[in-house]
DNA sequence: GTGAAAGCGCTAACAA
DNA sequence: TTGTTAGCGCTTTCAC
């Protein structure tokens, strides 16, 4: 059986009310006891019990983040920065993954609140929820802050990358080589896929390149098959659209595209060029290595966690937003004269 | 203020007991009552606090995940069976991330404990903690189930792959098809490198194909820079041994090993195979396509939950071995007659 | 069917 | 410097 801090107090002969200065050092305690309690803690092995502490102090320390999805490097280095930053300020993470089901990242949302978190962090929150404005009735009862989400709801804190930004450069570097027919690769059910054809509408038209059937939606963007599904989604349009840039929503995805076009014999960047986006580090493992925009997800993650413990000791909500900077890699060089 | 017990009980005019029946629906309460403290349930947006609930019944539905790095799809794979297999149980994941780090590992786990976790699924636990004996001392006081790890703890349950036996599967493989200079790459801190190497040095003594510095150790195996750092690592010894096959450690590794081939012109499998272990979804999205060893890391996850809610509920520890599989793709072949 | 009350392990007044 | 004690919000025996 574990130790409980009356064991303690017992067999060192104190009260419990001395372990428990001992064990927090927030009030004076002859250095003699001192020693006494350690010594009985050691023995013991005593562990102090946080959720009675949290229940006395009628505070918690865990918060939950809700994912979409493991199978994205992306959320995985999110969480990694995310981690960091709650570790330094002694915050535990209660992770649930949604499984790209707007049903579930409900309940995962209900779920943590009812294990009493004191706040919680959804990356890239599913846009039916938002839609559905299942998160307008969350945020007055608990301290929420999403990732890459643009949701219009008042009293949230976000950080997000600059997406439109994101996209508008990159679409830069592919005109800027000469590249006209340009393809748009997303996803379902994430705000940034949205943002991100927006741009992609907005610059296309504006130099009069906009075509609808440029723009390709693979379906389910962060699961196992993304990578093999974008590829047999694109191998027909880039063949008949004689497509020489591809601009993919993620990294994911950039493979995807960068594998159809090995498929079909059609040489990266040479007939096609390809800007993925994410900057995981998938991108910089397979060749040829991908040119991409960098989200800085780490960053993402570590920023989030620090809104969210700002907004939980001061109430305070507040938005970050990164750039994006695009990494050139292998994958991106100017139009070929003449594509096959 | 979130609404207690209490507050709900002199709302409704009951007694807490009353509110808790209706809550918990564990015991008899008149329909009419029944009915109007789920009206103040409603009304007051009542949740009730789960910390203070299992502070009273000496249990906790958390339990925790340590694993050593997030930088490893093999990871993310194997939360992701736990996460699921946890879900169905009502159990929640508390994640703690160990940063390749035996004294966080060793910290992840106080905090789990202090945090009240009814159990801890401890992934690839690091090799120091196993040998300074850390572990032999948190097993009395805490269900464990380690994954990946041949502990020679007593009363552990745990899940691992055989990996001695998967070892020598694919070295058979290599043998086949005539290879006989057989590189082996590992990495640092993890049992299931030295399980491996164990078997690998077996089977070459066996045929008279064993050399030392056939055996090269690249570190750190689970994080950003281990795929460029195999590569690195490995274009020497690939030249100057002339080796004709690559065994890896884990898939990270494998890419790594195809992408040093590469680098210095020779192809795969013409010149060098190579076969990764795990099977993470980068293995069949780089070309060419990874042949390597499956680990089914879903089921090893979800054998772990399983392991751990029954050592949980009935005490007893259980030792599920899984069988690795050789999944074959496009990195192997028959030896090249002669490799320049 | 329902209520009163003990107690889970801990912290923080308040006393001494 | 240390001990005593009242709760934190909940469940559950034991009475009624």
């Amino acid at each position: 059986m574990k130790a409980t801090i009356i064991d303690v107090a017992q067999k060192a002969g104190v009260s419990v009310a001395t372990v428990s200065r001992v064990v927090n050092g927030n009030y004076p305690v002859k250095e003699e006891t001192k020693k006494r309690v350690r010594l009985v803690i050691e023995e013991l092995q005593y562990v102090p019990n946080i959720q009675a502490r949290e229940l006395n102090m009628q505070r918690s320390s865990t918060i939950g983040v809700v994912v979409p999805s493991l199978y994205n490097m992306f959320f995985a280095e999110v969480i990694d920065g995310i981690e960091e930053q709650l570790r330094s300020d002694s915050y535990s993470l209660l992770l649930c993954c949604a499984k790209n089901d707007p049903k579930q990242e409900a309940k995962c949302i209900t779920d943590l609140m009812s294990r009493n978190v004191s706040g919680i962090i959804v990356i890239s929150p599913n846009t039916e929820n938002i839609e559905t404005n299942f998160y307008d009735r969350i945020v007055p009862m608990q301290p929420l802050v999403f990732i890459n989400s643009y949701a219009k709801i008042s009293n949230i804190s976000y950080v997000a990358n600059d997406e439109d930004q994101g996209t508008r450069l990159a679409l830069q570097k592919f005109l800027d080589y000469g590249h006209e027919r340009i393809l748009f690769v997303r996803g379902v059910n994430s705000d940034s896929y949205t943002i991100k054809e927006q741009a992609y509408i907005d610059v296309m038209k504006q130099r009069g390149l906009f075509h609808e059937e440029y723009m390709i939606n693979i379906g389910e963007g962060n699961s196992t098959s993304t990578v093999d599904n974008t590829m047999l989604k694109l191998m027909e349009p880039i063949q008949e659209l004689k497509a020489t840039a591809i601009l993919a929503s993620n990294d994911l995805m950039g493979v995807g595209a960068v594998n159809a076009c090995k498929k079909i014999g059609l040489s990266v960047p040479g007939d096609v060029s390809v800007i993925g986006y994410d900057n995981i580090s998938l991108s910089h493992i397979v060749e040829p290595k991908l040119s991409t925009m960098d989200q800085n997800m780490k960053e993402l993650g570590g920023n989030a966690a620090g809104l969210l413990i700002e907004k939980i000791k001061t109430g305070k909500n507040k938005k970050i937003v990164l750039t994006n900077i695009f990494i050139e890699r292998d994958t991106t060089g100017p139009a070929p004269k003449n594509r096959k």
